[in-house]
Parts: C-alpha cells; structure tokens; sequence
DNA sequence: GAGTGTGAATCCTTTCACAGCT
DNA sequence: AGCTGTGAAAGGATTCACACTC
C-alpha cells in the first residue's frame, strides 16, 4: 500500500505483480526457518502452510520469478532463498535511519529482525537535545539538526519516520531533500511526497479499527443468530459504553438507500 | 490482509467490500481533521486529496454507505464523521488488551491515537514478573498466568500481541480460549487461528523488504539510464557491502527462463 | 506418483464518464 | 454550474485444473 501522494504503481515492477513482492518476504521468513532446520527441500504445499497463504497463489508467485522448482519434488530451500532475497534486493546492504526516538523509535531500533536481513542501523535521530549522545540499543542519538549530513555520509536511501504526526511531513521533506527515496512512515499522517518517492505505511489505529468493523459485524450477527432472546448478557466478548449520537446536523440530508440496513438491534440508542 | 490459517473473507462484510473498509479510517482521520477545523462541508474532491487517494475511489467507497452527499454541495463533515465512526463500529468502546510490554509493548500503550477513537486499553499483560505491578502510561503491568481472568472480566474481545516471535502463538492460542476474537499480532510469526478469529498483521521487516525491493528497481533504472559510464560513485543513495554468493546447491536447477533478465551490471559479483 | 508451471476462468478493485440532483 | 452517485469498462489478483516433467 505505497501511499505517496501520486499513485504510480511504484515503478512499475516490470513483470512482478505488487501483490507478488508483497508476499516475497512472507515466503522469504519461512524457507528461512526452514534453511535454518536444514531441510534441504520444500513443496510448494508445505511452504505455503509455512507463509500462511494456498499454494496455487505460491506458485504463480514463483513463476513470476523464473522456475526455480523442480516437477516431482519441490523447491530447494537455500537455493530459492538466494533467489528471493536476491530479488528483493537483501543481497545489498542497505543502511536505514531512524527518526523519532520515543518508545516506538527506541523499539525500532532495538529490533532484531532488522539487522538480520540486509538492513541495518546507520543513525538514529531525534530532536529532542536531551537524547543527543544516549545510546539506544548500542547507537547514539543525533540531532536533528545533523540529519542532512548523517544521510549523505552514509549513503542512505531508506528512511523510518517515528516522529509525532505534526514532525513526519517536514522529516520527510528533509529526508528526501538529502537523498532518501523511501520512507516506512509509522506517524499518523498522509504523507504528500514528489514523484519517485516510495512511501510504506504503518498505522496502528487504522488496523485496529479495521479489526473492529469486522468484529461489530460478529456481534450483529451473532445477535442475529440468537434472535430476540435476552442479548445483553453474551459471555466473552462485548463492548461498553457508547458515544455521541449524531449531532443535529442531519437537516438536508436524505439518507435514501442504506445498502446495510440490517444490524438493527446492537447499536446503542 | 487479514492473514489468519484460512482464506475467509473474514466474515464477508455483506456489501461493503475489504479494500473500502481499508480506507474508511483513512477518511475519518481526514475528517475529524476538518471537523476540527470546524470546516461544515467537503467536496469529495477535497476529502480525496486530504486522504491521498483519489476522489473517484472515495465516491465509490462512500456509496457502499449509502448517499450521504449532496449534489452541488458535497458532504456534510459531521455527519460523514458519524456514519463512518458508526459503520467502522466506533461509537462503542473496545477494551483491548497488549500482551508483550517490552519497548514496542510500551510504545502501543502510550499511542495517543489509541484511546482518542473508541479503543480502551483494559490491561498489558507481560511474562516477566519483575513487570508485575510496574505502571506504563499509567496502567499497572498485570502477569500472564491472570491473562484468562483478566480478558473475561474486562470483556475484551480484541488483542493486541506485541510478545517475541517465539511465545506469539501460544498467547494467541490462550487469548482466542478466554473469547478474543480479533488478534493485533506485531510479532513476525504467522499465526494459526480457528475460523471466525480474525488475524491482521503489522511487520516491520516485511514492510522494510518491500521498500527495498522497489529501492533496487530504482537504483536498476537510474544504471541503465546513465548508461555503462563509471556507475560507482553515485552520489546519494547507494547500498554497501554484499551477501553471501549462492549455495554450491545450483545443481538440478534449470533456472529456465527469468522474465526479468534486465538489472545485470547492478549485482554486486 | 508426485508436484511444478501456467493458460483460462473467476472474482475483486479501480477508473471512466456521465446522468441526475440541488 | 457544480458535484454526487453509479453503471459500465478496464485492469489486477486469485483460483482452478491440468498438461508436463522428473
């Protein structure tokens, strides 16, 4: 979900699918695990109950790539992590900073998934004076101030921003402004950055929210399900309070044709 | 991406379709912004650009809802505000639990953006007794063994795991038995979970590997486009070191035909 | 026999373009 | 005149199912 302001398909990827490279380090984890257990080879079923996805998707994916398996057997596992790692890229080193080093910055840092796969830490940033020269997970803090020169000096190209949403549009603005073309944004804000210039979004509250659309869809239908008894009491999992109803602002608004107009019985008065 | 064992459309959301419930946060953070700008209307055009999408999409998602604009005017913003917080289910109050209060545990506590819209944080439950009765952003830090308890007192149907790879599973599994139905998992795991529970995931490493998939595409083309000159000292954003050659394992491997057998004098021997 | 690789069919999403309402 | 709401077209992604290879 490159969300720049542009909607370029992101350089277009000539010949592999985005939803494919999206998968790509899903597949890239498991045979990893599984180089790690030395087991020599794979089938496309096994590996794709390791990444969690069917295994038609798994091969067309593959194809995409060349054909790295073999009919009868399977997929060799060093072999087709050399070839995925190599396809996205993690045959290459690539140095990341890191803005913003509040508890989710410091987290960030600290984690280690991230060294371990072709990434590492060149610099961590904050603008906060107070920070600069405190180490976090082994790396001193910088300021802001020097954030141009800590990019050119390290040939960064890959920036995370974790910064308060009001910060994240002028980090970004810096950090593309000394060099860097992609930006994993954690800040809540869209981003509006110039053409060429990949952004990744990460937003709790978004997921959470998608988490409970779905869940309110249970609970109606849960409710559906057991008629009108008496609903209130479901044990396990029900929300409480509610909110404030709509404001009176509802006047030249005809509301026709809600497609949904079920769900009648949850909501709240 | 709602990656849980199985392919369910989690619980197929009659009429509104997956994509659009993705992005009815995205206007609703849009919105309140304007709201609180005490802007009164909005064109979709304007609403597009405020969520960085486009504005053909946004009227097509806000069909889904039903017809909340007015022609020649556009939306009115608080009433939009309130029919997407009531569609996404967040004119109710979720309690949810963190389970894993290390830097990144912390970190989701502390998110503002948590509590602002319809979301309670109930209990962060870690393993680590020192943790026990220690306050972060204000609420006590309560042992896993109490998890059970603690999820059936509080009603929390949603759960947020932001525990170590290795321990992801086995608190999901617990979590999903005490009645969570909706799983937060921030550990780099693929959870397995039973149908109806759904599972979405955020991980920085994957996000990380997709950026630097498209990085390298980059670096590819600006290569070609400077043709076979000197292509080293590229000033601005250039990966380091390489990566351990392939495996001796090339042996029954035809590697046939790779559809993209462009990008050659990037690869580092 | 086992399991890959891939056209073809299906489903979902995005975009276009314009009729219709205010 | 301006802007929404939506059929219809276009484009992607997923799934099916089977020919082909080892």
């Amino acid at each position: 979900m490159a969300t720049g302001r542009t909607h370029r398909p992101a350089t277009r990827s000539r010949g592999i699918p985005e939803a494919t490279v999206a998968r790509l380090p899903l597949y890239l984890r498991a045979l990893t695990a599984l180089s790690e257990r030395s087991v020599p080879t794979v089938s496309s079923e096994e590996l794709a109950a390791a990444a969690g996805v069917n295994s038609a998707k798994l091969r067309k994916d593959f194809s995409y790539l060349g054909s790295y398996g073999t009919r009868g057997v399977g997929y060799d596992v060093e072999y087709l992590v050399y070839q995925i790692s190599r396809e996205l890229g993690l045959t290459q080193d690539w140095p990341v900073v890191i803005v913003g080093i509040g508890n989710l910055g410091a987290a960030l840092a600290n984690y280690g998934g991230f060294a371990s796969r072709g990434f590492r830490v060149a610099a961590l940033i904050d603008a906060d004076p107070a920070m600069a020269g405190k180490p976090v997970a082994g790396i001193p803090v910088q300021h802001t101030d020097d954030l141009e020169k800590i990019i050119e000096d390290n040939g960064v190209s890959i920036g995370v921003i974790a910064t308060p949403a009001g910060a994240a549009q002028q980090v970004s603005e810096r950090l593309i402004a000394a060099g860097v073309t992609s930006i994993l944004n954690f800040a809540p804000t869209v981003l509006s950055v110039p053409d060429g210039v990949d952004v990744r979004k990460v937003d709790l509250s978004i997921e959470l929210q998608i988490l409970a659309f779905h869940e309110q869809r249970k609970a109606g239908e849960e409710a559906a399900a057991s008629a009108a008894s008496g609903g209130s009491s479901a044990g396990g999992a029900a929300p409480a309070a509610a909110v404030v109803p709509p404001a009176g602002r509802a006047t030249a608004v005809a509301r026709k044709g809600n497609p949904d107009g079920d769900v009648p019985a949850v909501m709240p008065a």
